[in-house]
DNA sequence: CTGATGACGGTGC
DNA sequence: GGCACCGCCATCA
């Protein structure tokens, strides 16, 4: 059986590779297309990402458009000036209009290609 | 094995 | 609009 186990994280990241030059997803938007259980899990697989990664990770922001801190301040100014110069226009509040630059999500036929399914987020109760 | 950690999001006040 | 709280669970020490 061709066993390959691919972790929840490796899944997310697939996922965010995804995602087109000039565009953004948000942590609940990967994480609900990997089948991951909480947006958490998304925020988790990035942390986790080398310094030379070729994961385009600059294109993840939080619900809000906005660029979560993190440990290093240096690295929201680096996310930032990534974005701006993939044509990403922020907002005087520093935040990103989604309706404008948000992704609409991986191809249909990507997903089905990938064995992705689109669920609703986990019954929520 | 146990416990801490962590790039979020929704809900309630 | 802000703030506090809770749920979420894969890794790592």
């Amino acid at each position: 059986m061709g066993g390959e186990v691919v972790s929840i994280y490796e899944k997310m990241l697939l996922v965010v590779r995804e995602i087109p030059l000039g565009r953004v997803a948000t942590y609940g938007q990967i994480a609900w297309i990997a089948g991951a259980a909480s947006p958490r899990m998304a925020g988790y697989a990035l942390g986790g990402l080398a310094a030379d990664t070729d994961v385009p990770w600059q294109r993840v922001v939080n619900g809000r458009g906005g660029i979560s801190p993190r440990g290093d301040p240096l690295a929201t100014d680096r996310q930032r000036k990534l974005l701006a110069e993939e044509g990403v226009r922020f907002g005087a509040d520093g935040r990103i209009d989604l309706d404008q630059f948000g992704w609409g999500g991986p191809d249909p036929e990507w997903l089905e290609a990938h064995g992705f399914v689109l669920l609703p987020w986990r019954a929520r109760g």
